[in-house]
DNA sequence: CCTGCTATTGATAATCATTCTCAGCACGTG
DNA sequence: CACGTGCTGAGAATGATTATCAATAGCAGG
């Protein structure tokens, strides 16, 4: 017996799909309680961790803390993130798997995995100066 | 007057280019202890930070902690490196370079940045199985 | 070689995100 | 509906990093 479903796990699984970028596990607590839920933070980090590791969610280090992005399921692809507001993008990029892989070959080095994230400004955080 | 030369300013550069790969700033604060330096943590973080910033260190986020390397100043590339023992490859690659500045380009995004990193383990790794 | 100004240092406390603990609760099966 | 076990959450614990701040030590001038 593995895996309950709890309204907690659904809660936070709708509050990240909600969410137009990569948002914190602190924030979406936040975000949560403001809208009247009584979930606990700890539940947040392990709703979270869960839906990660099952691929319904990518994440990435940033400034010492983890964020999470509801993204497609099942497809492996990388993100082009506004560092002002957050706004991301789903990035598709084959040459850059293929790049990755054959580094990693190159050197012999086995199980390779890769870590690629575009940032920038988006447009409308250019306008605001 | 900005930036003076202390012997703990260098006991850092030097412990870090010692080093194989990457090392957190603990690690390195341990090592440099071990081998008998009266130097403070709080001067180890601050070393690692100005030498990142000021180019002649590369820096990532690894499971929550900040990792550091010395490299080739002033130029940039990236890195494959052993999850395993941390061993550490530099390697350049124009394609990427040119293919993150599109993406960002092709998306309305201005001042573009990114991180790329491949992980794996290393031949000598592989053997220990 | 002295002097003064000020950046730097380091022991320690303070932050901050994340994880652990564990008693009480609730999902899902029968 | 009852039971067994996974799940929850308040609070403590952990661990890395940063802030404090008095004492120290580069370094430019004299
Ligand atoms: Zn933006
Ligand atoms: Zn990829
Ligand atoms: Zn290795
Ligand atoms: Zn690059």
């Amino acid at each position: 017996m593995t895996k309950r479903a709890t309204w907690q796990r659904e809660a936070v699984r709708d509050a990240l799909s909600t969410s137009e970028g990569f948002v914190s596990a602190q924030s979406l607590y936040g975000a949560l309680r403001e809208s009247g839920s009584p979930i606990g933070l700890a539940t947040v980090y392990r709703a979270l961790s869960d839906l990660a590791v099952g691929g319904d969610a990518d994440s990435l280090q940033q400034e010492g803390e983890s964020l999470y992005r509801a993204c497609t399921p099942g497809s492996h692809h990388h993100h082009l993130i506004c560092r002002n507001c957050g706004l991301t993008v789903e990035i598709e990029a084959d040459a850059v798997e293929a790049w990755a892989a054959s580094v990693a070959a190159d050197h012999g080095f086995t199980q390779p995995s890769h870590v690629v994230d575009v940032f920038g400004l988006c447009a409308a955080c250019q306008r605001l100066g």
